[in-house]
DNA sequence: CATTTCGCTCAACGTGTGTTGACTCAACGA
DNA sequence: TCGTTGAGTCAACACACGTTGAGCGAAATG
């Protein structure tokens, strides 16, 4: 009856196994509650282990939610307008789906911890750089800006409060419905590529 | 040296006062920092009274959160699409310049907060039955939700994460670009009236 | 095998929190 | 004027939290 895998893992390979345990709780229970409600101890027991164990591995809570709460930065050079409006729809899209948890970590928490406010900023910030260096003309920035939001709010509204329309919706649907929009937004009204990504 | 107001005042007027003078403090530091990092001692404080007595007033936090986090409902009965839209972008218009204290507190813990969460989707849900009414069509709900995540991007990134493109812009600007693209989400693409508030 | 290293647990500390009950004192009503 | 009411304070409780240091036992190392 004894497995293989029962023999005992080497020690490298064992820490490097509990802490990706450790940090999928966290970002589990991040994602879920938020930073405040989130407690260590919690996230130690989802994880099976010892509160203080938590700590040894990470130092304190705050860099553990920083570990946990990365942000995956976006690709898209500098690409064109049209294209990059594709691009965001499809990421968008894949949003729609499953956003991997570490984003959702973040932005659960980005309106009241502060940290978690920071790195916000900084993700949109660098989409709106990308976008106005596509986007180009007079108000190229607040265009992009406007673009983020967009994007934000569909993501908040579907991942975080769960608005049903949202939820029930298929993303091809809301990706063909925000997609003129967001051209509008762009400042190339109509026509160009069919909207669905 | 002895000013008519030093007169003490009648019980139900002094009641009044410090009552409203806490539900002040309470809707500054609940818009700030959100439920959690709101301490009823701070409010206290920072309403020059004993924490005892706020417990006395509002009988416990979630109370006091719900009496100062309430949003006011928005007008605008049953209207054309074109005027709802219209009307959206001037009470956004509104929004960029100064929300009520407590629709930010509200809006500030919608994500981390339970109770929260509750109300910001109650006043997203009656947003969106408006705006479904006035659309029609096809997909009316989806649209009408979209619509309502649109606004609901714009007002996060300016009053809450405070975007300095979105907070530089003057509201006109950003109500005349965002204005064509909520028609588009809308279903009626160009034409209509122009799109200044 | 002897010794060191290290993953992990246990028990506890200190602190900040929401909340409570007894108390003080000025405004009120008869 | 005298007893009653009620606004407001004070000190404290109970609890949950992040964090720490000592200790145990098995893996690594020679």
């Amino acid at each position: 009856m004894r497995a293989v895998s029962d023999r005992p893992l080497p020690r490298a390979e064992r820490r490097r196994r509990t802490e990706e345990r450790i940090l999928g709780a966290a970002r589990a229970l991040f994602a879920e509650v938020g930073f405040e409600r989130a407690t260590i101890r919690a996230v130690a027991a989802a994880a099976g282990v010892d509160p203080a164990l938590v700590m040894q591995y990470f130092g304190s809570k705050r860099e553990l939610f920083a570990r946990a709460a990365q942000v995956a930065p976006e690709p898209g050079a500098g690409l064109g307008p049209d294209e990059l409006v594709r691009q965001l729809l499809r990421t968008l899209n894949l949003k729609m789906g499953e956003l991997p948890q570490g984003s959702l970590a973040m932005m659960r928490s980005m309106l009241t911890h502060p940290e978690a406010a920071d790195s916000a900023r900084a993700a949109l910030r660098d989409q709106i750089d990308r976008l106005a260096a596509a986007v180009q003309g007079e108000d190229a920035r607040l265009r992009a800006a406007l673009m983020t939001a967009v994007v934000l709010g569909a993501t908040v509204g579907h991942h975080l409060l769960e608005l049903p329309e949202l939820r029930e919706a298929p993303p091809e649907r809301i990706a063909g419905l925000l997609g003129p929009a967001l051209r509008v937004l762009a400042g190339r009204p109509a026509g160009g590529p069919a909207d669905d990504a």
